[in-house]
DNA sequence: CTACAAGTTGACGCAGCGTCAATGTCAACA
DNA sequence: TGTTGACATTGACGCTGCGTCAACTTGTAG
């Protein structure tokens, strides 16, 4: 059996200038090249080329899987390898988040705005007065002191766990997911736990009751909405909630 | 005041290639050019600069910068956007660590190993007999019906962590960090954590003088050493272990 | 006036392909 | 057999953010 440069990209799911590219690499040749220059592939190229793509998808850089292939390391040697330098650069993301989220506090103007910004993320409340009629009149005070009593990293952290809550649901929901799957399901655990870190503000640990009326807070307040990417994220959000609360936190 | 392109760059901190390369892409021009052809900068072009600088020091691309500089938007609203980018970023990364981690354990021949490799960065014994020599006779079996009772994706967290954590000590040894620095010693408190996930196995939460056994180990036996560097990163990984344990522990 | 160090410039390189413009191939139709 | 149009295929350039380098200037010491 013999496919055209065309057909064997369709087959593995990549596409004819990534084989060309593999071959210049030195990664996988033709097993043919016609008269006219066309590049011609056999079953072993295919199987090969399927190799390649996997560890590709975990990462590896074409050096790295030329070794591989050529017998020189073993697939699990290198992924091991490899691994270690995923967990650098995850930490490397950590760091920066955490610097971003600081910097971002610090732009917008100081401690006095923090209370108010983390409110806002957090119980959708923006402003100190509306907080005290929504939630009790030392509800404010207790969430400030709270606030403060954390160290930057501590803040730049909180912060950033949300930010990264809220893309998560984003590209969830992107991605066609549903709000009772296993991933975004997933996702809201991390996001009770999230909102348990401020118990002590909150008075306990989250319930379902709670959690849901959490929800319901997240699709009508456009500012809160927005948080999630609008008033369908948030729906989406309030969905998730909801399943979770009577699936998870029954 | 006026300054060369490498006076520039010493005091801001970069290179020439960067200055040329700002100029290029209309962030930062000079603000006289010599008939020569030499550049020349000014006060109001290092303050620019130190400006840009940060923002790529967040992570921020040029084009990003450029809007930023030229007002269209504010730093705060492009930190923002950046940070939802970063946060996507990290979760990708952690799929894939997850993957990568999953993939490593199919290769090494399903579960049989499996109790083996935890082990083996565990506690630091490889095989079945020394376990049980050394830990007492039941010991193997427990931690094989521990790590069993995992599912797929707890299993790839659990060795995605350790090496995460393995490669945090070796970049922060290698960026000069003490042992008893703030960053290392956060380090340990994560691979604290680490350790007390399998306390059901090892019967109850570490203690100061199980962590500092655990730092003997980890410099005597060289298969153990090798997670973290060898030797000498070892060693760096009990000094790191006495300090927390004196100080956090206590 | 020479010799030499230090500075400056534009150009090439890199990773992993996406995206062309320029040709080539092939079946259908005249 | 010649033409046409739909697809394929190829090599070349582009992209990010600079590091690195050869070639050329400038400035200083002797």
């Amino acid at each position: 059996m013999e496919w055209s440069i065309q057909d064997i990209a369709r087959i593995a799911g990549t596409t004819s200038r990534t084989l060309r590219h593999y071959g210049e690499a030195g990664l996988l040749q033709p097993s043919r090249i016609g008269a006219n220059g066309y590049r011609y592939y056999d079953e072993d190229a295919l199987t090969r080329l399927q190799r390649i793509l996997l560890l590709r998808e975990l990462g590896l850089g074409i050096p790295s899987i030329v070794e591989v292939m050529q017998g020189e390391t073993d697939d699990a040697h290198a992924l091991v390898s490899h691994l270690q330098l995923l967990a650098q650069e995850k930490t490397r993301l950590d760091r920066q988040i955490a610097s971003v989220a600081l910097t971002i506090r610090k732009l917008k103007g100081g401690e006095q705005l923090m209370a108010e910004e983390m409110f806002d993320g957090f119980d959708h409340t923006t402003y100190q007065a509306e907080v005290e009629q929504r939630w009790g009149k030392d509800a404010y005070t207790r969430s400030d002191q709270w606030w403060r009593s954390k160290s930057d990293e501590e803040k730049a952290a909180f912060t950033a766990q949300h930010v990264a809550i809220a893309a998560d649901y984003a590209s969830a929901r992107s991605g066609g997911a549903a709000s009772d799957s296993d991933d975004v399901q997933a996702i809201v655990a991390r996001h009770v736990d999230w909102l348990n870190l401020s118990s002590p503000v909150t008075g306990g640990a989250i319930t379902a009751r709670r959690l849901v009326g959490y929800g319901d807070m997240y699709v009508g307040d456009p500012r809160f909405a927005a948080n999630y990417g609008g008033r369908d994220g948030a729906e989406f959000v309030r969905e998730a909630f909801v399943y979770y609360a009577e699936h998870s936190l029954a």
